[in-house]
DNA sequence: CTGAAAGCGCTTACAG
DNA sequence: CTGAAAGCGCTTACAG
């Protein structure tokens, strides 16, 4: 069932049955009933590759996956896909994900090229990204999830890693740490640049040094995060509390000291950060962690949101968001040993 | 630059022009060679959405979403969405993550109704999956990522679930282990079923039980892999050794194991399945855990291909593969303690 | 081997 | 408020 054919059903020409269809208030108010209720009926629903067609959108958001096998490419991205998505249908919008095989840069090319979308989400921004100046280039809108350094205003949605790690920082320092290890993510990334200038600040504002002994970044996974640790543990001033990147550096980093014969909390402090995915929960170990939380879900929900909102024509400038992130106190965080 | 800018350059006609970039072999050979040069040179690409009204093609692949918040959304689909969308980039298509957000019955068919996708890919498959009379019903191709019951022959990638952990089972049996436990996934998914027969089968060869006290499922967290263990060990005959059905459950059942004041390896035996995702390696965890490996990357890779293939033309009943599982010996695996 | 023309299924000024 | 018509940018019989 096409246009044509529910028009001619109609005794209406295709014009008026497509403005009815998609809202125009030109048409009168009985006109719009019989024509929503006979598209229902027939289970019509229009082509959308002719809707683009004609109207020059795409209808589609597009995400660019970083190469290859990246491990940044890591499992919180199904979370951060699944929130976009979801919100991505309620606008009525698909979500494209398109792969760097060649470069990512020619894949951003490709999707402005091809018209495949309307607007592009940019994930995992790092502090001087070439993507943005491609992106501005290209003419095509987007959201950085995250920040990055830009010569303009740009949509992004970030979450505060700064005051988060600040913090975590100042809880340990409260405890009566002294010695705070810093087991972060990729320094390339904004975010890790952001928790490492928490982490920094709270340490210096409370009179501590920030030694580069106690401060590390790799990639976030558990076995980045176990040689991290067992580094700063078999240093010559070990630290009596980490803070990780991410539940996947903490789990090494549960791990690292665990082989040392150390305990969790009582001998040395954690706290990780959080993004809420599922398969591993902060508050179902043992100690259960203090964690740094915000809900990666949530913000690919919100971005499809504020995509919706700067094709709709929203200033890039206005659609800026930094969300405060949720210090959750649990039992990994307690005073040191011999404080 | 669009078709018909490029042809009039070209003194050709918009037929020609076409014909020459889609490869049909009726151009005279240096007419291509303008012709595609020229496209180079301007940086032409076609509007997908023009061709795709034209060919009645999306050029897409779809793959939805399971609902919400759902575990079964797990981390492992960030590496297997990674594959498909690399592969199916080579062949030029998109990928379209579609979301459930109503249900996925609802997904399905607006993906079918509005033509935006040339064929699915059905992950996750349940042992009878609703799914797929609904996509018979849609006639929209699909390959499935795994195995379900169809009343027909249709496209699928698997591995081979059962004979993994038969042979894991069997490992265990050799070592002189009895009684062995299985922390499985849940048990409306095809895999995990599977998984099942293996780890029976081997038991009941060897003339063994497989007691329901050894054997529980739950999603694939490492919380549901703590509880299950935990009870298994706290049972009236604990295991000597358990094998999990993802690295995630694995975690869960170490710590379990440990804080019980046993130790891995030398108290109890662990096996888990590995898809082969970066963020956690089994080898490099303490005592590098026994393994049975298969990357869920390259699986995804190749249902690009046999999408494209069974799109080309090729029978469903061609495009069926069963991949075998790798066993990979680490250090997790002893003969039991007092054997 | 090449071109003129119709068609894919929508949208949207424009006229009434 | 409604309709006839042109247009979006491709592809593909068909004729030559």
């Amino acid at each position: 069932m096409n246009l044509k054919e529910l028009s001619r059903h109609l005794g209406l020409s295709q014009s008026t049955v497509s403005r009815a269809l998609n809202g125009y208030r030109d048409v009168s108010a009985d006109t719009r009933e019989r024509v929503l209720e006979a598209a229902r009926r027939f289970g019509y629903s229009p082509n959308v590759n002719a809707h683009r067609l004609a109207t020059g959108q795409s209808g589609a958001i597009g995400i660019v996956f970083p190469s290859g096998n990246d491990p940044l490419l890591d499992p919180l991205f199904t979370d951060f896909l699944s929130g976009l998505t979801n919100s991505a249908a309620r606008r009525q919008m698909d979500v494209l994900v398109s792969a760097s095989f060649d470069s990512a840069e020619a894949s951003y090319r490709r999707l402005a090229q091809r018209r495949s979308v309307d607007a592009v989400v940019l994930s995992g921004p790092l502090v001087a990204d070439p993507r943005v100046s491609l992106l501005d280039k290209l003419d095509i809108p987007y959201v950085v999830h995250g920040r990055t350094r830009a010569p303009h205003p740009y949509a992004f949605l970030d979450i505060d890693n700064e005051g988060a790690f600040r913090q975590a920082a100042e809880l340990l320092i409260g405890l009566g740490h002294r010695r705070i290890g810093l087991v972060n993510g990729d320094l390339r990334q904004s975010f890790a640049v952001d928790r490492e200038a928490g982490w920094r600040s709270a340490l210096l504002a409370a009179g501590l040094v920030a030694p580069d002994a106690l401060n590390d970044s790799d990639v976030m996974t558990d076995e980045a995060g176990y040689r991290l640790t067992a580094g700063m543990l078999s240093s010559e001033t070990p630290p009596t509390a980490v803070i990780c990147s991410s539940i996947f550096s903490a789990m090494g980093a549960c791990r690292a000291i665990r082989d040392r014969g150390l305990a969790i909390g009582s001998d040395i402090s954690v706290i990780a950060h959080d993004d809420g995915i599922s398969s591993i929960r902060p508050e179902t170990h043992n100690p259960p962690l203090t964690t740094t939380f915000s809900s990666i879900h949530k913000a690919g929900e919100r971005i499809a949101e504020m995509v919706a909102d700067l094709l709709g024509g929203k200033a890039a400038s206005a659609s800026q968001e930094v969300w405060p992130v949720d210090l959750i106190f649990r039992d990994s965080t307690r005073p040191p040993a011999r404080a």
